[in-house]
DNA sequence: GAGTCAGGTGTACGGCGTACACCTGAGCTA
DNA sequence: TAGCTCAGGTGTACGCCGTACACCTGACTC
C-alpha cells in the first residue's frame, strides 16, 4: 500500500512543504489538515515534527527569514541597515503571506533574533548607543521586516477597490474632505492612481535613520 | 417560554455587547456563538444585523472609534495630531483587543476614515501639502491608532517571558550580543526591567512629527 | 381577513486544531 | 534468535468555528 521506503518526513520537509503551501494557496490555505495532504501523511503525523499550528508557522518565518542575504562588511551603517531592510522587504515580494506569518507568530525564533542582533549590530559598530539603538529599533518598528505598519488598508491582500459609484464617491469626498484631497493630489502626481508603496516605504525608512544619525551626532539619552 | 416582550435586537445593542465580551474575555472569546449565547439568542439571529463575523468586527472598530474625543479647536496641528493619537492610544488600552481587531477588520469604517481624516485635517490646516500629508501618515502608520508596529514581541498577550534559566540566557547573550547588550543597558537603566512602552511609543511619534515639521518648512515634493 | 415581512429558530455542513490510543517496523540488546 | 524499545505514521473522536437554508411567528398593513 504505502511507497516502499518513502524516506520519513522531518521538521525541514515539513516546513518546506508549508512553505510550498503558502506560496502557492495563501496563508489561509496553510492548515494542519492541507498540510498532511500535500505530504501524504495523516493530519497528526505532523504532530510529530511540530509542536502545534503555532511552531509550525514560527518555524516556516525562521525559515524564511534565516535566508535573508547579509551585506558586505564594509558598508557603512546606513547602507547596511538598508540593504537588510530591503533584503527583509524582497523576501516579502516573494512570499506576500510572510507579513500575516510575522503577525501571527509568537514563538520566537533564532532567525528573528538574529535579524534585529544584525541590524542592531549595524548601528553599534558605527558607535550609536544601546539606549539610542533601543528606541530607534522600536521607532523602526515592523520596518525592519521589509513592511510598513499600514494605518489605511490592513488587509493588502483584500477586495481591491469596489468600483464605488460617483455619486457615492461624491458623498465620501463631502465627509471626508481631507483624504479626498490626499487621494486627488495622488492620482495628480501618480495618473496610474496607486499609491507607490516603494516610495512611500523609503519615505519613512529615511526618515527615521536621518533622525537617528542627527540624535546620535548630538548625544541622545532617552529621558 | 420567550420572555413577555423582550425589546428586539438591533445593530447597536449586538455592537454593544460585542465590546463587552471583548473587554471580559478578550478577541479570540468573540465568537458568533459566544456572543448570541450573551444576547440570549440564537447564533444565527445575529445575522439579522450584522452581515458577517467581518461586519462584526468593522462595526466593533467603528463603534469605539467614534468615541474617540476631539481635541480643542484652538490647538496647534502639532498638538491636535498628538492629542488624537494619544486619545487612540487611550482607548486602546481600555480595550487592548482593539488592536488586533483594527489588524483582522477589512471592511472600512466611517469613523476610521474620520479618525484619518481628522488628522490629515490638522495637518491640512496648518499649511502642509497633501503630498506630505500623504507621505507623512504613511510613516506614522498605526501609531495614528495608537500603537507601535511592534517588531519584537508579535503578541503583547502572549506568554510573559518563561523564566528562560541562566545557562540558555548566556547562549542567547552570546549568540546575539547586541539584542543582549540593548536588554542590559534597558535594564540598567530602568531595574524593573522592562520596555517603557510610552516613552518608546512618543519616542517614534515625536521623531516622526519633528521630521514633518522640518520638511514642511523646507518645501518637500516627493520624487 | 389575507398578505407582508422583520426578526428569531433549528438543523446541518464543512472546516479547523488537536487529544489519545493504537499500530508498525527498524535497530538494538541478551 | 527472541524480545524490547521507540520513532514515526494511523484512526477516531471531540469541541470549536462561521454560516447556508428552510422555517416559524407575531405584529402591522390594505
Amino acid at each position: 500500500m504505502v511507497e516502499p521506503h518513502r524516506s520519513p518526513l522531518n521538521r525541514a520537509r515539513v516546513l518546506e512543504a508549508a512553505i510550498a503551501l503558502a506560496d502557492e494557496a495563501g496563508p489561509d490555505a496553510l492548515s494542519m489538515r492541507s498540510l498532511s495532504a500535500r505530504l501524504g501523511v495523516v493530519p497528526m503525523a505532523l504532530y510529530k515534527h511540530v509542536a502545534d499550528k503555532d511552531d509550525l508557522v514560527s518555524g516556516v518565518i525562521d525559515t524564511v527569514v534565516s535566508r535573508y542575504p547579509a551585506p558586505d562588511a564594509g558598508l557603512g551603517w546606513r547602507e547596511s541597515v538598508r540593504y537588510r531592510v530591503h533584503a527583509a522587504r524582497a523576501a516579502l515580494e516573494r512570499h506576500p503571506w510572510l507579513r500575516s506569518g510575522i503577525l501571527q507568530a509568537t514563538r520566537q525564533s533564532p532567525a528573528v533574533l538574529a535579524h534585529l542582533d544584525a541590524v542592531a549590530g549595524d548601528l553599534a559598530r558605527a558607535g550609536f548607543s544601546y539606549d539610542l539603538i533601543h528606541y530607534g529599533m522600536h521607532a523602526l518598528g515592523h520596518r525592519v521586516w521589509g513592511f510598513a505598519p499600514e494605518a489605511f488598508s490592513p488587509a493588502p491582500g483584500a477586495a481591491p477597490a469596489p468600483a464605488p459609484d460617483p455619486a457615492q464617491l461624491a458623498a465620501l469626498a463631502a465627509a471626508f474632505p481631507h483624504v479626498a484631497s490626499i487621494a486627488a493630489d495622488s492620482t495628480a502626481r501618480n495618473p496610474a492612481g496607486a499609491c507607490d508603496d516603494d516610495a512611500e516605504f523609503d519615505f519613512g525608512l529615511e526618515l527615521l535613520l536621518d533622525a537617528m544619525e542627527r540624535l546620535h551626532a548630538a548625544g541622545w539619552v532617552s529621558r
